[in-house]
DNA sequence: GCTTGACCTTGTCGCAGCGTCAACGTTTCT
DNA sequence: AGAAACGTTGACGCTGCGACAAGGTCAAGC
């Protein structure tokens, strides 16, 4: 028999059993005098047990094992991990899929898809055009993505800021800032008012430290320009300082 | 930020990030006075988006489409041929753990796993240690994973052979012939009585044409040594005239 | 005898999504 | 000042072959 018979004869491809030779898991057959592969029935035999394997889903090399020590208890072996490793595919598929069976069930936002708590958040904020609001929900997205899951807690905790109405105001007065300067008398008042804003559940949720310590922080505050920034940052330093008062009381 | 705050902060890891730089999937970001990329909060929401849509189970090219056009609409596609990719997925896995589950309930054979069909008529052999037996299991183990699936009727036909116990005597005459010649006078009685052996609901599944024709029978012969072979080849040719006869009565 | 087409040969690249060196420069802590 | 922990580019590895390149071989038809 030619490559090409013994492929047909066992349903594979001549590239899969060239591949076999290739990584020594079926031995080269003799060679006819012009240089093609000469197969015998043996080969056949055993071509035909790789395929049954390799159908089952073993990989090659757990095929190269089970041939090896050719007693049929490896195979058990071998088979009941197989069986173990789908069971635990056909897990993660079907929780993937639940999961995109919410995402479908959501009207789709233009930030990609959210994590239930956030969209619950932004469902309940009013809608609005502010570039400063667009920006805190771009944060969100990014602390929600963030992958550690402690953005749950905050997103639930700030449910009362997105429902209080007198925020939007608030908001346009950080817009209004955009091209001010650092020293500009409005900053002031505007943090005051916004830190005043924040709902004290909010507290809980802040992490200990310096604010502008943390990476985030930081990254924060660099998104912003220098008026808006200087907001955002006494903002975060009183909250910060209602923290510490709390911790003591 | 630098790449390694940056892939923390979302929670990926800078190989991950230069992974995407490369392929263009996450823009190049100016490089600091050291060579170091620096990061703003816009790359981190970026690779929040795609680290979400990727933990979904989208591809990276999918990532690509979805982030290209970003109305929501894309999106929506995606994710529902995502979900048909995942339910084929579902039901292939399935498929292969009931497999899997007749095969670890079944004792296991050293051959490897064998189809129902074949696996039944082997239980109803003997058990013999006949040379020419295993090698007729060989065959047969040979025609199982030959994949075209016509092996199962062969197998059921052949069920009363394998309860005919006259069969082990015949085997064992054929293994004497191991090292006779071709021209052995045993021969032809044996082909005879092996050929009349066979049940007539075999000849329904012999394929037409010469037996050595086709590849598989002549693969088969060359498998025996001479004496042997002559056998298996006239039986072969009485099982085809037989096949003849039955066609034009 | 010559061409055509269907085989065969070895060797390499490609695929998805990074992990993992290598070999080297930068920053930062002690 | 030295070490540890970052950063840089570049390249190979993994799975199981498919697809191509650039030929050599063989049977059949003209």
């Amino acid at each position: 028999m030619r490559i090409g018979e013994i492929a047909a004869l066992v349903g594979v491809t001549s590239r899969a059993v060239r591949h076999y030779h290739h990584i020594g898991l079926l031995p080269e057959p003799a060679r006819q005098a012009n240089g093609y592969r000469a197969y015998t029935v043996r080969d056949a035999v055993l071509l035909a047990r790789i395929r049954r394997l390799t159908e089952i889903g073993l990989s090659l090399d757990e095929v190269r094992d089970v041939l090896a020590d050719d007693a049929g208890r490896e195979l058990g072996e071998v088979l009941a991990e197989l069986d173990a490793d789908l069971a635990r595919q056909e897990r993660e598929i079907q929780e993937r899929r639940q999961v995109l069976a919410v995402l479908l069930e959501a009207p789709l936002t233009s930030d990609g898809p959210l994590s239930p708590a956030l969209a619950a958040l932004l469902d309940h904020a009013p809608a609005t055009t502010s570039p400063a609001a667009a920006k805190d929900r771009e944060h969100l997205a990014l602390l929600d993505a963030a992958g550690d899951g402690a953005g749950a807690e905050l997103f639930a905790a700030l449910r009362p800021l997105a429902e209080n109405p007198g925020v939007l105001a608030l908001y346009e007065r950080l817009d209004a800032l955009e091209e001010a300067g650092a020293d500009d008398p409005r900053i002031a008042p505007l943090a005051a008012e916004l830190a005043a804003a924040v709902p004290d559940e909010v507290l809980a949720v802040i992490p200990e430290g310096e604010p502008s310590a943390t990476g985030f922080g930081r990254v924060l505050l660099d998104d912003y320009p220098p008026a808006q920034r200087a907001v955002v940052r006494r903002v975060m330093e009183e909250l910060a300082e209602r923290v510490r008062r709390r911790g003591t009381s």
